[in-house]
DNA sequence: CTGGATGTGTAGTATGTAGTACACACTACA
DNA sequence: TGTAGTGTGTACTACATACTACACATCCAG
């Protein structure tokens, strides 16, 4: 499922039972013009700026990360975590392309319980 | 130490003993213009794509994902790895972000030792 | 003492990103 | 029946990215 018709799906269905979740109603919140939104729901337009994926997921109640990974894009804050210690999570995320999920929640939830 | 300056340490080191590392040659067996690896050094323009600058790494001899980091960047393969399965490893990131580097390394050594 | 190599200043270009602004046609409902 | 709200087409803009092209002054090697 593309970024746009994610976005549509979503809004439609919060639409169903809420009228305020119109694309006019749902721009204005966001704050971008009507116009804008209905391309990038179509896919007319490619996805928005990260601040304003951000927005939007935060008036649909979706998953930032989601959204922004559905969008092509990768977190800023995330991105300033590899960066800091490059090749460090270079080496860790090539190493972990092929891991399998619940290997990588396990990761997750034993760094979590900080056993360092 | 920013991108540009470290790109000029690196190569008049290599130029010391090598010729063939003068801004030119180096410009010329990367394929940009001697005048813009020139602003690219001094700090006067912004770092190239990550492209080029992969270019640049390996005719320097340097590791790609560092000068990529330097330059502010995560590589195309890295931000791949993480947007195919995006809250997971936004999660992982997140938890890793204040992670002693010897737990980082141990972790991607067991992943890479395939303990799962 | 000159011809090739060196680094750099200035100007310009193509493409991508991230939108705004306005007009239009359709629908619903009061 | 008109008016308020709905989604959309077209045109345009501002800024960033990623460079090229050419001219210039300097150096130093034969």
């Amino acid at each position: 499922m593309s970024f746009g018709s994610h976005l549509r799906q979503v809004r439609e269905r919060r639409l169903g039972n809420d009228r305020s979740y119109s694309l006019r109603q749902v721009a204005r919140r966001v704050g971008v013009e009507p116009a804008y939104l209905s391309k990038i729901e179509r896919g007319v337009t490619s996805p928005p700026s990260e601040a304003t994926i951000r927005r939007i997921a935060e008036d649909l109640g979706e998953d930032p990360d989601l959204l922004l990974a559905m969008a092509g894009k990768v977190s800023k804050d995330l991105q300033e975590i590899i960066i800091r210690r490059a090749p460090l999570f270079a080496d860790l995320l090539r190493q972990l392309r092929e891991a399998p999920d619940h290997a990588v929640l396990r990761i997750a939830r034993e760094v979590r319980d900080g056993d360092w």
